[in-house]
DNA sequence: AATCTATATCTGATATGTTAGTTTTCAAAT
DNA sequence: ATTTGAAAACTAACATATCAGATATAGATT
């Protein structure tokens, strides 16, 4: 198995080939960059990633690079200390098993009102197209392009119930479920035929107005928590890889919470 | 009826008692503020919040308030136009939709989890706590309280079914159920008896074990998304306060797309 | 050698200044 | 009176400087 960090690489080596479009807003972009750099491991888990050396490294300066960590906080991507640094937050099961139930919940929802709705032949006839590429993506084994259409093909369930937002909002809550995806794929877990196949039958389901039939079509291709996590300790090399990466590289937190509780007092 | 709004207070006049604590950390303190004065409708959807003018009255730099206002842009409160102003977000029905879709969702998969599981008799006597001080404070016709009680019965059904980070990040979507929450309120629309049932029934079946019937209650006591709207449209001057504040303030938008992608390019 | 302590050096947090895109304004031209 | 257009007056975006807390480290003390 290729483990990614066999050496943990610095920010500055990852970033450096990267250089900035001036042309374009500079939070958007650094985001994007850190983004990737993170659920794809480049970056590993309780690394720090100082404000500092990412502005040196894509030669900005530091204010847009903390406007995107502030970005990656909300998406539970990284942690900041005050005071101390902002770091990689740490691969939890937990986070995954509360990222996949969200998953679940939702896209229950959303394909059950897409077989109820009426006039979404349109969004059937794309439903259609994602699959035919999806398959020829399989022919030619290009896994990376074969889970863009995963995606592309589950936000247009979203599309289709006319909750379009919701998809949106729900991708805030999958960085651990993305970035186990990642360690997954790397590890030559892939399942793709069953894949197409499952996805095949959720649209028909949706397709012939069968609501119940489609969260059914829809459980059995996302899988209940309980498989997620059989399928993990399945493969014990993942949960190693997780365990390391967690316990060395954490420092101290102080014991203050951040509190970042939304509400608050009530409004009055 | 008490229209929040006949004048539209400024900024400076709404902010104009707070004084912020130079011991904690500025940034939470500002997202509090100005969380509580929009969804309060304090200050009213579409409405300017200059970081200027909002640093002034609060007597700190600009800096601390631009993160706040980053964080209530990524829960949809307000909306950042480049080059040009933050204003708050317009109240939409769609989003409305889509954040009571997204709790009816998530709130079933948790008390079916919560009912399904076992030991959670610790939880059990925090229910009934939570019930019993709703009931007194229904006595005392306290609805700013009971609303507060109502929040943490409905955490606690998460925090039962070892959810709780589900909860706090579905708390972001609830930007426009919030907001349509506190006009109800002030419009006197209050059901408070029927509600308290609704939760001594859903926590019955949790109790019992009965993950069917608990979601059932809990269908009936959050409602159907159609059921929404007609409380909504039951009551038109509700629906007219919010078109007249979405049709009079916005300014033009420019045409390009702020581009907030999660995703951008996939991971290699 | 082990432990404590002062200090140097990290870090993010905040303040302030500068730049550049947008919108309004107001006067000139029709 | 209406339209047009240039400049003025906004705004957020970005850059830079300063501050203060957290951590590590070297040196003194035991």
């Amino acid at each position: 198995m290729q483990t990614p960090s066999d050496k943990p690489a610095s920010i500055t080596s990852v970033l450096s080939e990267i250089t900035l479009d001036s042309e374009e807003s500079l939070v958007p972009q650094i985001y994007r960059v850190l983004w990737d750099s993170i659920v794809s491991l480049k970056i590993v888990p309780g690394q720090l990633v100082s404000e500092k050396e990412i502005s040196a490294a894509l030669k900005s300066s530091k204010t847009p690079v903390r406007e995107a960590l502030i970005r990656l906080e909300n998406v539970g991507l990284v942690t900041v200390v005050p005071k101390s640094g902002t770091y990689v937050t740490p691969i939890r099961i937990d986070t995954f098993i509360e990222g996949a139930f969200t998953r679940r919940q939702l896209e229950i929802g959303a394909v059950c009102r897409a077989a109820e709705r009426r006039g979404i032949e349109q969004h059937l006839t794309q439903f259609e197209t994602i699959l035919q590429m999806q398959e020829a993506a399989l022919d030619k084994e290009d896994y990376v392009q074969f889970g863009i259409l995963d995606d592309a093909l589950h936000e247009e369930f979203f599309i289709a119930a006319g909750l379009d937002g919701v998809w949106h909002f729900m991708q805030k809550t999958q960085a651990d479920v993305n970035r186990i995806r990642h360690l997954k794929r790397i590890s030559g877990i892939r399942r793709g035929p069953q894949v197409l196949e499952q996805h095949r039958t959720i649209v028909a389901a949706i397709q012939a107005g069968d609501a119940p039939a489609a969260s059914e079509a829809l459980i059995n291709h996302i899988g209940s928590l309980e498989s997620e996590i059989e399928k993990l300790t399945g493969h014990p090399e993942l949960l190693a890889f997780i365990e390391n990466q967690n316990t060395n590289l954490i420092r101290k937190r102080s014991g203050k919470r951040s509190a970042w509780s939304t509400s608050s007092q009530q409004v009055s």
